[in-house]
DNA sequence: ACTTATTTTAAACACTTGTTTAATTATTGA
DNA sequence: TCAATAATTAAACAAGTGTTTAAAATAAGT
């Protein structure tokens, strides 16, 4: 167990790379190790067992999406910026994995027996400071009086899903690849509009 | 092949079931053979592989989708009016089939061979009028110019997300089942108001 | 009644699955 | 250098997979 991590980091990126795209039990553990180019023993060697990678991998993920939010909340902005600024940074990087979303949530579902721990991303978000922000914003009215669940819902729903749904989209309305990226990228500003004139309505000129 | 369509469509309910919550991959066909009370051989009597079936519920699960939206779209009334039955209707039926959306979309990912056609899905929506209906109301003023795709991904988002995301949402706010189902209720009306607010800028006095 | 067709089953087949064991190769530490 | 530890592999294991075959039970047709 010293810093040779490369092997071990290896398969990690790999289990990463098929699980996102095949789930959980639409891969094999052979799959995994054949794309790192090593034997299936070795991977069970570093980590116990299939299941125990993937709840590693599954962490990871929600960690990474915790962490998008926290770094932006904890910033010195106003309310409206850090919507803009989320919005955005959240298509940008959902653009480059777009399995990420439909990961996450398929692999929750997936593992009943597990039941993964998130109660401690609670208290990451409650650093940042956004809650108390949000409460003053509200009590000032510069905010609309919603739930922070209802927010957070708000957020997820409308960069999430626009690239979860790719598949479908593109088959209802068969569109290309890439007039699906164009749809996306007008998505993005519509989002952002529609979510800045619902949460701050009094601001509501746009120029 | 009479019409004793009896054990037929139980094979059908039993593996619908099992495919929403547990995905293709996820299941095995003795498990949905077993759920029925038949033998295996039976289930591929009747459906020729595992894949075949599962494209049978698949497109039935997709048309169910579209036969909503239709249903809605094709009566007489403002878009707002539809606006808010179309949410109301989707929150309703998604609030009894929870797996619905996350079925649909890990369906249509995981299988890259089959290709589903999804392209007679837009020729139904476009019998019942709304398009020209929309396109009138922006041409009239009274509704924002936004591209239909964009239109159906909002809808899409803020009721399909909602509902799929209860694992994640209420595992990060540590929230109980009866507190979600308190929290989709008030968020449908969020919806609602947010969405007519955007789409019918114009008539946003809320009583 | 009895022949034919349909529905259902038990058993087997060939293959894949996750995991383990024991042996081999590389790396380290003194 | 050489023993000890770590990394890696080939092979096997037992269980489970989708699918098929051939036989049995049931229903239908005449």
């Amino acid at each position: 167990m010293k810093n040779d991590l490369s092997t071990e980091e290896k398969i990690k990126d790999a289990a990463r790379k098929v699980f996102m795209t095949k789930g959980f039990s639409g891969c094999t553990t052979r799959e995994i190790a054949k794309s790192v180019g090593i034997n299936v023993a070795l991977l069970n060697y570093y980590f116990r067992s299939k299941g125990k990678l993937f709840e590693l991998i599954l962490e990871a993920a929600l960690t990474d999406l915790i962490d998008g939010m926290v770094e932006v909340f904890h910033q010195d902005m106003t309310l409206e910026d850090k919507t803009r600024l989320i919005i955005d940074k959240e298509f940008e990087f959902l653009k480059k994995y777009p399995e990420f979303p439909l990961f996450i949530h398929a692999g929750l579902n997936q593992e009943s027996d597990t039941e993964m721990d998130l109660s401690s991303f609670l208290g990451r978000l409650h650093t940042t400071g956004i809650f108390e922000q949000c409460e003053k914003a509200q009590a000032a009215g510069k905010m609309r009086k919603v739930n922070m669940i209802n927010v957070t819902l708000l957020f997820m729903s409308n960069c999430h899903f626009p690239i979860m749904s790719k598949k479908l989209i593109s088959g209802i309305y068969q569109i290309s690849e890439e007039e699906h990226e164009n749809l996306l990228i007008a998505h993005q500003e519509i989002v952002k509009e529609m979510l800045i004139n619902y949460l701050f309505p009094n601001t509501n000129q746009h120029a």
